[in-house]
DNA sequence: AACTTTTCCCAAAACGTTTTGGAAAAAGGA
DNA sequence: TCCTTTTTCCAAAACGTTTTGGGAAAAGTT
């Protein structure tokens, strides 16, 4: 059915290395044979087997990343995006994306240890990236190319592309706190992760720009997969607070909790609340009020991500890639002055 | 760094052939040199270099999958279950899954066709499945290996693995006459996709299994991109009727809407609407109250899926594979009797 | 002992490319 | 014209496996 290298030069009456050669642009074939030999090509739909190439070249053309359904950051939006980016990104450099789907910690790392070990990625890209992360301490170890979407606490340099939670939350809270409000709370992402480590630190600096007291009542991390920490319950509680909140940061993410606690309360978003999400997802545009959010720009760092990994296998140094990207903040209509 | 056979067979005074044959457990070597090759090759922690034995073997031991981030579909919690399912299974054959993100029905076939004319994959699966769908067409055209997960209208046969929406449906619709409601809305899924036929075919039959009269006021297509489709504000239109529904059937995706419209009109889901929802995402679980819903077992039919597509692959008659999973019905607190 | 069968191993080929290291032919220079 | 340089092509090797087609040695059989 599909020609091969062999078949296609002789067809031309040339040795398959002149045909190889001629399609790949090499000097030393002439204009016109090469003209001949790529509309031949064309005309009967010659396409070098990668595999082929893969083993001659020493080379996998291959990238991999392992998602955990577990997270909920997956089914965001967000996430798509980043994976959208990455996977065009991918694409237009002749490479190929595998996929891991891993359950838990463990089985992430053993997905990815089958990849590197096994001979079957030429670079890892990781996500959700936690502060201490065993999987850059491994791919570290044995030199092997890798980008993060995200940081950790390492020494070590290594490439990543981060979106830069600090200075997104702290562009948040001095905009609130520009509006009028002082009593302003923060639902963090859950601990062990990088990420809430950033918007906490903007929170911090925010409040203090803005010369507001920092209250940790009005701080509390969220564990998604815990009922009893929800953002739901949680919203709830803030509320039961002698002094509450006018304004609440936190991933959109948890905004149907927080929804529906308003309600429950007779407080109406924007109105009485001011909300702020971190993440511009459907549900922040659909809703009314629509939802005022920060929005990172995942695919752009999809691309970034990919075009990083490219260099870093090439052989360049990780350590000259270390990108943190700024978030804009996205006003709608949940982002009143206090009434 | 990693070992080759080559340099393997060379440390066991063995040749190349041998110690292939030795880890392939072929009978034709002893039983003693080939506990002594497993050995050396665990000790040397030895794996064939991949890349290389497909191109033996005339395989790519990969398998192709498109998403497209656009349908909705992708951010519900059921697609990553499946796929899960599918990359467990493919990873315990010894293969890859590679992942195309298109952005419309035009790229999702160039991405599609970039693996099977460029020889980058043994098989496809095919989700998100249209009423015509111009992928089947191509691939049983090229005689290329692939099962849908879904169906579409096609005479030649082929190999699927689909969940019984009808049944479904029709089980739902039921339940609820049964509870004694006499007016039942369904708002069905986006038209030109197959599954939503199926959805409308068990809801009709169900309204005749309780001796109910078909309505088409009481019937929707939601078009989930479409905000003047959308399930908000189609419930508030429903309950302009006349004789308004006592419950709905719908997409446990949609349920953001229909729930933020009962509360504006100050009706109680489940109390004053009954509603089930297709689809046991996250908030159907954790929304107060409780969403009833159909739960469809998407790891399950993911492996079945990969384990399908393995025979179909090996040669047998895709037609032999045809499987219709049934769909639970999964009772929490919104269907309730009517009041 | 002579023949047959079984057991155990291996050299060589093959998979489809790209790269290496020329070599022949054409062009240029004196 | 003869030598040098440039242009244009190619045969062979290499990438790391698995498969093919034996072949030698050991074990059975008569």
């Amino acid at each position: 059915m599909t020609i091969n290298l062999k078949q296609l030069s002789k067809l031309l009456k040339l040795s398959p290395t002149t045909v190889s050669r001629a399609l790949a642009d090499y000097p030393d074939v002439s204009a016109k044979t090469r003209a001949r030999v790529k509309q031949m090509a064309i005309q009967h739909g010659y396409q070098p087997n990668p595999v082929a190439r893969r083993l001659q070249k020493g080379k996998t053309e291959t990238i991999g990343i392992v998602i955990t359904p577990e997270q909920n950051y997956f089914s965001d939006t967000f996430f798509i995006d980043l994976l959208s980016g990455i996977s065009n990104q991918i694409t237009r450099a002749g490479y190929e994306l595998i996929l891991g789907v891993a359950s838990d910690e463990e089985h992430e790392m053993q997905s990815m240890r089958r990849m590197v070990e096994g001979k079957r990625v030429d670079g890892m890209i990781l996500t959700l990236i936690r502060e201490q992360d065993p999987r850059v301490g491994y791919l570290l170890d044995r030199d092997f190319p890798f980008v993060l979407y995200g940081r950790t606490r390492e020494t070590r340099p290594y490439a990543f592309v981060d979106m830069d939670g600090k200075q997104a939350f702290e562009k948040a809270c001095t905009y609130l706190a520009g509006l009028g409000h002082r009593r302003i709370a923060l639902l963090n992402g859950e601990p062990g992760f990088m990420f809430p480590v950033g918007c906490r630190e903007g929170y911090e600096s925010g409040l203090f720009l803005s010369g507001l007291e920092l209250d940790p009542d009005l701080i509390r991390e969220w564990k998604h997969k815990d009922p009893s920490q929800s953002s739901y319950r949680w919203t709830l509680e803030l509320f039961k607070n002698d002094n509450p909140p006018t304004a609440i940061l936190f991933q959109t993410e948890a905004v149907n909790g927080i929804f529906k606690a308003l309600d429950e309360l007779d407080l109406q978003p924007g109105k009485d609340v001011a909300l702020i999400g971190y993440d511009d997802l459907e549900i922040a545009r659909i809703h009314r009020p629509s939802l005022s959010v920060l929005r990172p720009q995942a695919r752009e760092a999809g691309q970034r991500v990919v075009n990083i990994l490219m260099e870093v296998i090439k052989g360049e140094d990780p350590g000259k890639f270390q990108e943190i990207h700024q978030v804009e903040m996205v006003i709608r209509e949940t982002s009143l002055p206090p009434s």
